[in-house]
DNA sequence: AGCGTGACGTATA
DNA sequence: TTATACGCCACGC
């Protein structure tokens, strides 16, 4: 069922530690949708006014903050972050592979 | 109902 | 290593 597909996507950006980030791809594999990484980001989209969920702890492979456009402000996102102890230049995080999360090794997929 | 678009990621060149 | 191409599929028009 589609919605499932979101609850659980609300479901683990809800489960990211402080400080920590993941990216939508390690998101999509975990929940099964490899192959369908931009639904995700879809989903956070619509969580956006939905809940309080981190989103700002999620990025793209490579660390960037490719949906700041869609937190209202402009620095809002990378502000949130900095807030966490994480350092953002040029809307990218520096160290990103150091902070990432990943939902597989954290989580138990049996939950989901 | 069909078409273009997009908070992505991987494969190719 | 950087630049394109394409698959994915929910949504809005």
């Amino acid at each position: 069922m589609k919605n499932d597909f979101y609850q659980r996507v609300y479901a683990v950006v809800a489960q990211i530690p402080f400080g920590r980030v993941t990216s939508y791809g390690a998101i999509a594999r975990f929940l099964g949708a490899a192959k369908s990484s931009r639904m995700v980001g879809y989903a956070l989209k619509n969580s956006l006014s939905l809940q309080n969920l981190p989103a700002h702890r999620v990025l793209n492979r490579q660390g960037l903050l490719t949906g700041k456009h869609y937190f209202g402000g402009s620095t809002v996102m990378q502000d949130l972050l900095e807030g966490e102890g994480l350092k953002v230049v040029k809307d990218q995080v520096q160290g990103f592979e150091q902070h990432f999360w990943d939902p597989a090794e954290h989580l138990n997929p049996n939950q989901f």
